[in-house]
DNA sequence: AACTTTGTACAGTTTTTTCTGTACGAACTT
DNA sequence: AAGTTCGTACAGAAAAAACTGTACAAAGTT
């Protein structure tokens, strides 16, 4: 696994192996949480235990797939910032270690891929809230679908309020303040 | 979308139909965080705005899908805590209504699937962890695999660390201590 | 300048997921 | 008891996603 086997037995290689595979099977399942493959689970296992950065074609050599499947899997890990791009010295191949702080790992992951969600429905939410007052005010709006609207109008404002907190949630995890809310344990 | 037309004109309905259909659209597509398809983020878009509890058979005809797929989209909804079932006397159909409570939505969300992850990739990694004190411990373990080993374990160690903080986070959204620490808005 | 090596775009294939129609058991009605 | 109605299991069709091989541009080497 990207370690110089020169220097340990095939024996040795395999009971190592074994443990880092179940490790990596559990982690790269539940990744699926954060909206990635399996298999892009697993090459996230894979860099985990690796002990130096890889190259794609050391990755795709470790989990029998092609380079193109690689190239894709660590592109979609450094979007999510889990990966990062190392720079060698003498290697013209492009290098790539995970990202070992989880807690950052997590953290971003709020920053960005819940904070665009969280954005783009507070936008639409407010537009269509906009549209409601308008609607409310001409006198072309009849008795009865000024109630709708004023129904629609109150989930509306409820699932704002909610988008609000969240936001203020992924403050806490884009700043760091989360952490002082709920601690890190003394290491 | 529900409601008893005869109260409201085609136009009418168009225009309060065109707002809704512009929420549902972002809040389904967004729901994706969630690890739902974009239709059954519609489904939920389409219960979000209806005025009563719908039946399977109008969730079908209004999403002009087949019933089939509104009962397991129900499901996995239900499955979510993000929509629940109701009794209506008189009615032998099952009905189904979001839950509008969006900050309980959200922190069942974690309560329940992070959980089943972070209880997951615990025990695993624990697991792991003993197994390599073990094969330490072992004299058979030659000095170059317990190089190894350590650096694994340190690996291990470090991201058992972060799954304990992410359980205490997951215990403040359980018991509702997330909203001292980050409070709702007054409403 | 010709030749390698590297990463990725893209088209096509394979695999997986989603969706539908049929069938059937459960529960209610007559 | 026969007849409805309802929800879902299941098999197959349709759609989407993942994966691969080829091709090529960019950048380095000779």
């Amino acid at each position: 696994m990207g370690l110089d086997q020169t220097q340990w037995s095939e024996k040795e290689h395999e009971v190592v192996q074994r443990i880092r595979k179940r490790v990596i099977e559990v982690v790269g399942r539940n990744m699926e949480l954060y909206g990635v493959t399996l298999s892009t689970g697993h090459l996230y296992g894979l860099l985990f235990f690796a002990d130096k950065p890889m190259t794609l074609d050391e990755m795709g050599s470790e989990m029998q797939m092609s380079k193109t499947s690689m190239s894709t899997g660590v592109r979609t890990l450094l979007d999510l910032n889990m990966v990062n791009k190392v720079w060698e010295k003498g290697s013209r191949k492009d290098l790539y270690e995970v990202e070992y702080d989880w807690y950052q790992t997590f953290t971003d992951y709020f920053a960005n891929e819940w904070r665009r969600a969280v954005e783009s429905n507070l936008q639409a939410l407010r537009r269509a809230m906009k549209e409601i007052d308008r609607l409310l005010e001409s006198p072309d709006t009849s008795e009865f679908v000024a109630d709708v609207l004023k129904k629609d109008r109150e989930k509306i404002r409820q699932a704002d309020s909610y988008y609000r907190w969240l936001d203020r949630l992924i403050d806490t995890m884009e700043d760091g303040a989360i952490f002082d809310l709920v601690p890190r344990e003394a290491e």
